[in-house]
DNA sequence: CGTCAAAGCTTCGCGTGCTAACTATCCGCT
DNA sequence: AGCGGATAGTTAGCACGCGAAGCTTTGACG
């Protein structure tokens, strides 16, 4: 174990760590500005994304949501019980359905700013330029390396 | 809006985007590797910040997982339904409820190696060793950054 | 000494988020 | 045509995770 030497680990757990941070303080701060507008954090995301794309069925927007199936159905149906998006079901593929804003939806989607990360922004943009290229482009082979260790593991645990 | 340029805003989604994936991935495989010990994500985390305090408060153990004491409380709930830990009434302060393992759950606690983020050890150090120390560098920056943005909010909005 | 705000926990209600199991549909292959 | 695996969604059951409201205990302050 720790081949690498031990401070290895320590930068792992300091950059896990931070990481944990920032992503639970912008699933916060996602979460305060939607209330304001009397939606939840997912919600927000959910329509922000009908509002891009205009029309998605359940599992695409559950892709780029990053969530499963099952919860998709649940958030979904929350957000139609209260008027925000309309199910229909797909002439071509009768097995998807289509999701898209109902005007109260979309007219609440534009009124809310993108700015959820307004925080971010502000702590990013207080870091020089230099260092937020560096951390995109070391967060993006991070999150590519990751991505390729977890197929090769399920590739090899299945 | 945007009054710093487009391309932060690219870099923010960017570094959000890599961020929320990183963090899913983490907990997924954290919450995997507890499976195979019957147990769950955060039940797995409270263990081993207990096996490295011995014993803790309630709020103490939430500061460290960055939960609310609600949520501590019903996490403790379930740890103690399943015999891995043991509250126990202050004699200081009789508000004050110390936690701590029980032998099965100190047991459970030394059995799991703290290697659930090979996944990112992996790929952690397959980059290298300057861009480790850069990611470093510049995540405890950001996350610093984050906090003081967020106090001085909390100290204007309210 | 009494009051009263603050601290530590719990309870309740709600919204995620996941796995497992199931239904309906599609599609490739024979 | 029809079998059989893959795909899209749903359902059920569980564990978080949070905010709001409530309880007990503490400690500061008049």
């Amino acid at each position: 174990m720790a081949r690498t030497g031990a401070n290895v680990q320590t930068d792992v757990d300091r950059i896990l760590e931070a990481i944990v941070y920032l992503y639970t303080e912008s699933r916060r701060v996602t979460k305060e500005s939607a209330r304001a507008h009397g939606l939840t954090g997912p919600q927000v995301t959910a329509l922000k994304i009908l509002e891009g794309f205009g029309t998605l069925s359940l599992s695409e927007l559950g892709a780029r949501m990053s969530a499963k199936s099952s919860t998709v159905t649940g958030l979904v149906d929350r957000m139609e019980r209260d008027g925000l998006v309309r199910r229909r079901r797909s002439p071509d593929d009768r097995r998807v359905i289509h999701l898209e804003p109902t005007p109260a939806g979309a007219a609440l989607a534009a009124s809310i700013p993108v700015t959820a990360m307004e925080v971010f922004q502000g702590a990013l943009t207080s870091l020089s330029k230099d260092d937020r290229a560096e951390l995109t482009r070391i967060l993006s082979i991070l999150a590519e390396r990751v991505r390729v260790e977890i197929d090769r593991r399920e590739n090899l645990g299945d």
